[in-house]
DNA sequence: ATAATTAATTTGTCCGGACAACTTGATCGC
DNA sequence: GCGATCAAGTTGTCCGGACAAATTAATTAT
C-alpha cells in the first residue's frame, strides 16, 4: 500500500483546524460529535480522537465528558504585556484582576524553601488566586503568592485578603520595592490549576516567577504565575548600557 | 464496580515514573517495550501507550518507531540564563555554541514580514542554526535569524555564514547594538524542529523573539529561539528606577 | 571477515467493540 | 410549574486485533 504523505488522523484534524479557522465552527460552538466525524470522514473512532487530541493539545478546542467538543479559539490571539521596570510591573498588575481563591498557611515544600530562601518545614502564608482581564472574563493567569509568615501585619495582612483585589502590592502597601527578580520558562499547566483555566491539564504554559526585594534588599513576597498557553507575550527592551 | 481514583494509565504512568526517579531505569536506557509493560502490569496495549504518553508528554521518555523507549531525563534539572541587559545577551551569545545548518534567501511571509516590519515577499536572508553549551553536547535551542536582505556587506556576510560560529554578533561586526526588543512565550515546538532537537513534536517550548536595532534605532536583524522543555529559564532583574 | 539479505522486534496507525462517567433532554409525579 | 427520575447522548477508559514503518539482530553469501 502506498504511503500517504501523513497519519489519517493529522489530516482531518488539519481539516477540522481549517473549517474553525474560516469560522464554519465559531468560538463557543461545539464541533460535531465524535461519531459524526467518523461518518463523516470514514474514520474510525480512535482516529477520530486522536484528530480531536491534536486540536486539543493545540489549544483550539475543549473537550468535556458528556457535554461535546467546544471550540475555544479559532485564530492566533496574542495578548502581549510589556514590562522593562518596577513600575511597568506594577502597572500591569493594577490593570488586571487579581481574585484571590484560597488564603493559607502551610509549612514550605522543597520548592517553596528555595523560592523563599528559608527551611523547609518554615510556616509560610500562601495565597492563590487567579488573574483576570476584567471582571466576568476568564482568567488568563493563575497566581500563587507566598511570604514566611511573621508576627508582622503584612503577614496578617495576606492572611486577611479575599475576593477581588487589583493592586495587590499596592493594596497591601508592601513598601518601597527596591527590585523584582523574574524567572520566566515554560512549563506545564498542573492538573489542580488545569480546571480554574478551563484548559487541559498538562498543556503548555508560560512560567513566571517573580521574588519582590525591598529597598533593603530583604525579600517581601515571591509570586509563581501560570499564563497557559502560547498566546501570553512577556515583551520588554535591553538598553545598551556603558559600564 | 467500585471507581478506582485514577486511571489505570495514569497509575502505570505514575509507577513508571517513579521507577526512573529512582534509578531503576537511568537515562539513556530502554524503558521495557510495550508488550514488556502490559504483561508487567497486566494490561492492554492502548493502556500501556496511554501511560507512556503521559511521561512522553512530561519529556521524560522519548520514543522512537523500531528503536524503544529511551529514557531522557530522570529529574528536574534547570538551567538557567540570566540576561537583563544588552551585555548579559552578547555574553550569552558568546558563551554558548552556535552551529549553523542553513542559510538561505527566501521572500518573507506574514510572520517575517511582521518581524522585519517589512512587505510580506521581501528578500530576506534566513539562516538556521542549534546553540549548545559545549562541542558534542545535544542542543538546547533553536535559532532562525532573519535580515532584510540587501546589497550590504552584512547581508552579504551572513549569507557566507557556515558552521560553528560562538558570537554570531561579534562575528559579523553588526555594529553597535542599541537596544533588543524581546517577546518571551510559551510555544510547541514545530515538527521540523522537534527531531534537530530531539523532542516530540509539538512539545512544549520557550520561545523568546528578538530584535537587535542599532544605535540609530535601525532594525539590523531578528532571531527566534525555540528552547524546548521546561528546563530553560530567562532570569532578569528589574530595578526600580526614579522618574 | 564483511556485506547483503532476511527475520525479528518495536513503535505507529488504524480498526471495532464495550462499558464507565458525565451531561443534557425528556418524562412523570406532585 | 417545579422537582425528581429516567433515557439518550457524548466523551473517557479499556480491551483486542491487524498491519505499516522503522530499527535491530540474525542469517546467508561472498
Amino acid at each position: 500500500m502506498p504511503p500517504i504523505s501523513k497519519p489519517r488522523y493529522q489530516s482531518v484534524a488539519d481539516q477540522l483546524r481549517r473549517d474553525i479557522e474560516k469560522g464554519r465552527y465559531r468560538v463557543g460552538s461545539l464541533l460535531p460529535t465524535e461519531l459524526q466525524i467518523c461518518e463523516s470522514y470514514g474514520i474510525s473512532r480512535h482516529t477520530a480522537r486522536e484528530a480531536l487530541r491534536v486540536l486539543t493539545h493545540d489549544r483550539m478546542i475543549e473537550r468535556r465528558q458528556g457535554s461535546g467538543t467546544m471550540v475555544i479559539a479559532n485564530s492566533r490571539q496574542r495578548f502581549n504585556h510589556s514590562i522593562s521596570s518596577v513600575q511597568d510591573l506594577l502597572q500591569y498588575g493594577a490593570n488586571t484582576r487579581l481574585s484571590i481563591k484560597a488564603t493559607e498557611r502551610i509549612p514550605a515544600d522543597d520548592d517553596i524553601a528555595e523560592l523563599l530562601e528559608c527551611d523547609v518545614g518554615t510556616e509560610v502564608v500562601h495565597l492563590h488566586g487567579v488573574r483576570s482581564e476584567h471582571k466576568g472574563e476568564a482568567p488568563f493567569c493563575v497566581t500563587d503568592i507566598y511570604r514566611i509568615a511573621g508576627k508582622d501585619a503584612l503577614s496578617k495582612r495576606l492572611m486577611e485578603v479575599s475576593g477581588a483585589v487589583y493592586a495587590l502590592v499596592d493594596e497591601l502597601e508592601i513598601g518601597h520595592i527596591g527590585m523584582v527578580e523574574q524567572d520566566i520558562s515554560a512549563a506545564q499547566i498542573p492538573a489542580e490549576n488545569a480546571a480554574e483555566l478551563g484548559v487541559p491539564k498538562h498543556s503548555v504554559c508560560l512560567q513566571i516567577t517573580r521574588r519582590y526585594f525591598d529597598t533593603g534588599g530583604k525579600l517581601i513576597v515571591a509570586a509563581v504565575n501560570l499564563h497557559p498557553g502560547t498566546d501570553f507575550v512577556y515583551s520588554m527592551s535591553l538598553k545598551q548600557s556603558r559600564g
